[in-house]
DNA sequence: CCGCGTTGTTAACCTATGGAAATGCCGGAA
DNA sequence: TTCCGGCATTTCCATAGGTTAACAACGCGG
């Protein structure tokens, strides 16, 4: 893999990432790179990079940082409906619909890359298996999405949030953003609430229990997995449905 | 358009689902529906079509008939995540991924299309409509998908159940499926639970009550919606997620 | 005709989770 | 240094929804 210096570090996660999913040819990994280094963007945390009912009409690969997906409701309640990780696609192919569903907001210190729809089809028309690439994107965002919604539906609280961490932690994993046991973990209590779907007040409670059962550590913003298979057991996680190994 | 008497009535939902989704050009219809009823299948009720593991090498159109997709923990909790509705398409591009992370099930006698991987990426190729509307198929159940998480994070029991309610009506409305205010509803009790997070018992008289309500009537698999706007207002539904009308 | 399995319904009881509010901690701005 | 706002934590109480169990209605096979 060459490296271009510190820009080209910064593309590191996404090509890493696509390797696992879907491994790029050496031109299409150039190529990518190239497109990417052309539409680079910052922004501070708690920015809304996309608005519920906004029209779409680019694509943007997250190369640090880490945002959220949310859906409010009139009252209020809200709801995260996924977090985006570093090497991770927002939109993929939305802007083919009228209106965006959700809206997308940073979580921390975020660059990305904004491709226009015109550039972003030139690049997938020239290099097939970057398209599939992106489609595997699509598809693997729709199982994550799907495994929320067990999660949401029937696990209960102290399993929910074991999954939560499962998850995050095997997402980070092949983009190389896991430290031995530990990883960053840049969300309030409130935000994982709202992941989950359990009031901040039993969210708390919940942490707590999962520290009590010396599974995990949660502090400033770092989460250490002290026994991984016990939590991903009391978590009934089963990593299939990331699609984080080849085929064959 | 064009009639091929009673087959053509069979594509008819896909045909029409797609013209409000992404409006296919004369050409590009026809291709589908030649292409839809060489790969003609039926099924009964209570049949796996997939299984959770399985390795996917074709793309599946719903002609008529109700399919679930569901997740199981491994202590026998049960999601239902997402309805398939006639016109529907089941995992276009899921083919890119080793296995398929959920399992679907038949609610109803179902007759479908069942497109070899080859044969569909000839069709998609061919007719650059069809692939953008395959992909706002795709695009769209990840819209659903994230409804449906915070259908399942954040409203109250009777919210839930009235939203699915106002869902599955409106999904059904396009492709000519609803009759007045009523519907088809072919779900046993035990599928809504598991489709809104819900035990049984809860489920029975979260059900009571929208009857006692005035909102809706359900019985011998129909459903009747008495009064759309109070059942929509009592859900928090805002349709926009369901991209059900063109642009401009 | 009977018996059985599936589905819907109701009741009684219980617990996991929610809600409101107070406290403490910490870091930044002035 | 002090004040303030965001976040984590804890306590106390309320309740939505889960669990178990029993029963009724229905369809179906024998």
């Amino acid at each position: 893999m060459r490296s271009h210096g510190n820009e080209g570090g910064l593309a590191h996660a996404v090509i890493r990432r696509f390797n696992v999913l879907r491994p790029l040819s050496e031109d299409a990994a150039a190529a990518l790179e190239q497109t990417i280094l052309e539409a680079l963007f910052r922004a501070g945390p708690g920015e809304d990079l996309t608005v519920e009912g906004d029209p779409i009409d680019s694509v943007r690969i997250v190369l640090s940082g880490w945002l959220f997906r949310h859906k409010t409701l009139e009252d209020g309640r809200r709801q995260i409906v996924n977090f985006i990780l570093p090497g991770e696609t927002c939109d993929a192919y939305a802007y083919l619909l009228p209106a965006i569903d959700h809206s997308i907001t940073t979580a921390t210190p975020v660059a990305y890359a904004e491709i226009k729809r015109p550039r972003f089809e030139k690049l997938i028309e020239s290099e097939r298996t970057l398209a599939e690439a992106f489609l595997c994107e699509t598809a693997l965002n729709n199982a994550i999405q799907r495994e929320w919604a067990i999660n949401l539906g029937r696990r209960a609280a102290l399993e929910k949030v074991a999954h939560l961490f499962c998850e995050i932690y095997e997402r980070l994993r092949p983009v190389g953003l896991v430290d031995g046991n530990s990883c960053n973990f840049p969300v309030t209590q409130m935000d994982l609430a709202d992941a989950t779907g359990l009031s901040v007040v039993h969210l708390n409670r919940t942490i707590q229990e999962l520290r009590a059962a010396g599974l995990i550590t949660l502090r400033e913003r770092m989460l250490t997995i002290l026994d991984l298979d016990a939590l991903k057991s009391a978590a009934l996680f089963s990593p299939g449905y990331l699609q984080l190994y080849r085929r064959g």
